[in-house]
DNA sequence: TCTCTGTTGAGAGATAGTATCATCTATGCA
DNA sequence: TGCATAGATGATACTATCTCTCAACAGAGA
C-alpha cells in the first residue's frame, strides 16, 4: 500500500480521493504525477481530451510527462474507472465514470450526461435471433444540444 | 459528367459501378486511382481500414498514393456512401453502406452486419424529458461474435 | 542505509490523418 | 486535333494521438 491514504487524503476532492483509492486497492502506487493527472480529470467536468489534461496541468504548473498522462489515462481506462467518449468523428475524449455508462454529449459545449439503461437488450435479443451472432457488448451514444445550448441558440432539432 | 460511365461500367463490379455512379452524380470525376480505391473498398466485405486499402491496392499492383486513399475515404463519408466504424477501442475502420446504418462487428474476425431500427426513439424521447437535451443523433454499435466464430471457437457469452 | 521494484519522463517512433503544391489529366471549346 | 482550364493526383511534410524504451528516480521493506 501507498503512502497516499496516510498523508495526502485531507486536502483533496472526493472525487480523486475515490480514484486515488481504488488505484491504491488495484496495487498501483498513487504517486504526485499520477494525483495531478487525477486532479486534472476531476477537474473536468463532461468530457476531456489527453491534451486538454496536459494544457491544464501546464496552467497549474505541474506537468508531468505527456507520456504519464496517456500511461494514466490508460490505466484508468483499464480499470473501468474512466470511458472513452465516441464521438460523431472523433473518439479522443473521455469522462470519468464506472463501466457501462452511456453519453448524451452536447456538441456545441461539449456537456455530457451519463445514463446506464440504454434500452438496447430487445434489439440484441432480435439480431442475435435474425443474424446467429453472440452479442456480448455494446456501444450507445447520443449527441445534441444541452439546455443551455438550445436556450442561447434556439438550434432547430431534427432526428439522426 | 466524366467518361467513366462509357468506357469503363461494363467490366466492373455491381457495388462498384454503384459508387462511380453516385461519385459521378455528385460532380467528382471517377478517375483510375479513385476507381481504384473503389473497387478495393468493394472487395472487403465487412469492414476496413484504410491501410488494409492501401495493402491490397498494393498487392493488386495499383498503389495510388495514401493521400488519395485518404482523400477518397473522407469523399465517400462526406457522401454517406461509407460509414465509419466505432470499435469499443478503435474508431479507425470503415465500412460501405448508405447513411444511418448501425453495425454488428464480430470481435474475432471483423465480419459485419448491418442494421437500421436501432430502437432508441424511445430511450431519445425518455432522455430529453429527463435531461433537457435537444438529441439529433446517435451511434450504437453491436459488437460480439459472427456464427461462424461462434460456431469454430464456441465462446461462453456474457453481456456488457 | 541498502536493495528491490515500480513509476516517471524524455525522446524516438508508430499510426492516423491533413495540408501543400507541382504535376498530370479529363473535359469543354474552338 | 489542339489548347485552356479546372479538378485530381501523389510526394512530402506536417500535426495529433498514442506507444515503447530505458535510464533515473522514489517508495517500501529488510
Amino acid at each position: 500500500m501507498s503512502r497516499y491514504r496516510d498523508t495526502r487524503r485531507e486536502m483533496l476532492p472526493a472525487t480523486v480521493t475515490d480514484l486515488a483509492e481504488q488505484l491504491d486497492e488495484a496495487g498501483y502506487k498513487v504517486t504526485g504525477p499520477c494525483l495531478a493527472v487525477l486532479r486534472a480529470a476531476a477537474a473536468h467536468q463532461g468530457t476531456f481530451s489527453v491534451h486538454e489534461l496536459e494544457q491544464w496541468l501546464t496552467v497549474c504548473g505541474e506537468s508531468p510527462g505527456i507520456a504519464t498522462i496517456f500511461r494514466t489515462v490508460r490505466l484508468l481506462c483499464d480499470l473501468n474507472l474512466l470511458q472513452r467518449i465516441h464521438g460523431l468523428d472523433e473518439c479522443h475524449r473521455y469522462s470519468l465514470g464506472k463501466s457501462h455508462g452511456h453519453h448524451l454529449v452536447c456538441t456545441n459545449c461539449r456537456a455530457m450526461d451519463r445514463f446506464d439503461n440504454c434500452g438496447v437488450q430487445i434489439l440484441v435479443q432480435q439480431l442475435e435471433q435474425r443474424t446467429g451472432f453472440c452479442i456480448n457488448a455494446h456501444l450507445v451514444e447520443l449527441f445534441g444540444l444541452c439546455p443551455r445550448c438550445v436556450a442561447v441558440a434556439g438550434y432547430a432539432r431534427g432526428r439522426g
